[in-house]
DNA sequence: CAATCATGATAGTAATACTATTATCTATAA
DNA sequence: TTATAGATAATAGTATTACTATCATGATTG
C-alpha cells in the first residue's frame, strides 16, 4: 500500500514531495541526519552529496531546523496514520493500548510503502532528534505555525484510547505524552547510557514493551 | 549554608570557581542561556556582556557545549546533594520519594547559597536544554569523558529509594530516569505546549507532583 | 627581583548559514 | 511551433560563528 502524506505547508517553501529533487533531498537528508547527527548535517553537504547546489535546497527549505520538523512530522503524522489503520476494526481499548506500545518501539512490520523513506532511518532520527523541535526559543512561534500539530493530534488520539479504557482518568493526556517521550528515550538511552534503564541492549523492544505496558495499566488501573 | 560545588575537571578546561572571571563566565552564561536559548548564546556576546575577550573565555570551556555541561552537571549535582541532605534522617521511604518529587518539581526551598548561581534561572535552562546535552553524535565519547556522571549518580540514587520502597521492583532505574525527564518535559509543555499535558498553568506545581506520585506510586505498587 | 601566570588586545581562519544574480533547460499552453 | 513560465544550476558574495595564535601587560608568588 502506497501512502502519500500531505503536511502542513508551513513546513516547506516548496513542495518537496512535488519533484525528483525534493524527494531526494528527503531522502538523502534523513540518510545523512542519522549519519552525521543534526548538528554536523548542513545544507551544503548535502547539496554536494546529491549533486545539487546549496541555493536549490534553499528553495524548499527555510533551514535545516525546518527540514528537521518536516521529516519528523512526517513519522508523526505517519503514526498517528498507522495508528488509526491498526486500531480501526478494534474494540477493546486493552488491545488498542497494546497496539501502541507495539508503535512506538517500531515493532509492527510496515504495510505502508512510501519509498524515498527509510523508516529505521527515520525511526532512528526521531529517537535522538525529534526533542530539539520543541525544545528552542521559539517554541511559540513555531506553535503558532502549527509545526507541533501531528504530535499534538498523535497525543490527543492516544489519550482518547486512555479514556476509553478509564472514564474518569484524569492525565490521559500527560500520560499521552510521557508514554510517547519514554519510549524514544529509554530506547536512546539502552544503547548509550544503559545505566539509566534496567535493560539489555540485545532485547530492548521486548523489555521496553514490558515497562511502557506496565507503566500505562498501573497508571490507567491505579483508582486512587 | 555555602556550598562549593566540586565537578569532573573534565568539564573545564580551567576551574571556572576558582576566579573572578570564572564565576562570571558561569553567572552570566546562566543569564544569558536562559534569555537566548542556548542556540543563540555565543562566547563572543559573552565575553561583550562581561567586559571580556573570547579568548580569555575559551581559556575557561572548550566550547559552549562543554560550558552547558558544566551548568547542568553543576545542576545533578546540587540536586543529588539536596537530596542526601532532607533524606539523611527520614527513613520512610514514601516520605523519601514525596521528597524527590518536591525537589523534581523545585518546589522546596533552597537551603544552599552559592552566590553567582541564580537557580530559578538554572532550573529553567535544565527544563529546556539538559536533553541537548546528551542527544548527540558524541553521547559515546561524552559519556566515556564522564560527562554524564552526576545525572547518572542521581538516578542511581532515586533507584536505591524505589527498591527500598518496593524491593523487588525490577525497573527502577527506568523510573528514576522517566520521573526526572518527565518531570522537566511536562512542566516545559504546561508551559508552551499545554494540550500535551492536562495541567493549569497556573497550578503547574501541585497538579505536576501530583501526576508524578501517581506515577510513581502507581508502578511501585503494581504487584503484577 | 625574577619568574610565571592570568588576562587583555588584536588578528586571522575555516566553516556555517544564508542571499542574490544570471544562465540554462524543460514542460506546456497559445 | 513558438513563447514563456517555472525550475534548477552555476557562481559569487556577506555576516556570523567557532575557533586558534601571538604578543603585551599587569598581578602574584617564591
Amino acid at each position: 500500500m502506497e501512502i502519500q502524506i500531505r503536511l502542513n505547508p508551513n513546513l516547506y517553501l516548496k513542495d518537496p514531495e512535488q519533484s525528483e529533487l525534493g524527494r531526494n533531498i528527503i531522502k538523502h537528508s534523513i540518510e545523512m541526519i542519522h549519519e552525521l547527527g543534526f548538528e554536523s548535517f548542513t545544507f551544503k553537504k548535502l547539496a554536494a552529496n546529491i549533486n545539487t547546489t546549496e541555493a536549490s535546497v534553499y528553495r524548499y527549505f527555510e533551514n535545516k531546523h525546518r527540514l528537521l520538523s518536516y521529516i519528523i512530522n512526517w513519522y508523526w503524522t505517519w503514526m498517528e496514520y498507522q495508528f488509526n489503520f491498526y486500531t480501526g476494526n478494534v474494540k477493546n481499548p486493552v488491545q488498542n493500548i497494546n497496539i501502541l506500545i507495539s508503535l512506538l518501539v517500531f515493532e509492527l512490520d510496515d504495510q505502508f510503502i512510501s519509498s524515498h523513506i527509510s523508516k529505521d532511518k527515520l525511526y532512528n532520527i526521531v529517537t535522538s532528534e525529534s526533542n530539539k523541535l520543541y525544545f528552542t526559543h521559539h517554541v511559540e512561534e513555531d506553535n503558532q505555525a502549527r509545526m507541533f500539530k501531528p504530535y499534538k493530534d498523535l497525543c490527543h488520539r492516544i489519550s482518547l484510547v486512555f479514556n476509553e479504557y478509564n472514564t474518569s482518568y484524569r492525565f490521559s493526556h500527560s500520560l499521552a505524552s510521557t508514554l510517547v517521550e519514554t519510549a524514544h528515550h529509554q530506547q536512546f538511552f539502552a544503547r548509550y547510557l544503559p545505566s539509566l534503564t534496567d535493560f539489555d541492549k540485545r532485547k530492548i523492544k521486548t523489555e521496553l514493551k514490558a515497562f511502557l505496558s506496565h507503566m500505562a495499566f498501573s497508571m490507567l488501573d491505579n483508582k486512587k
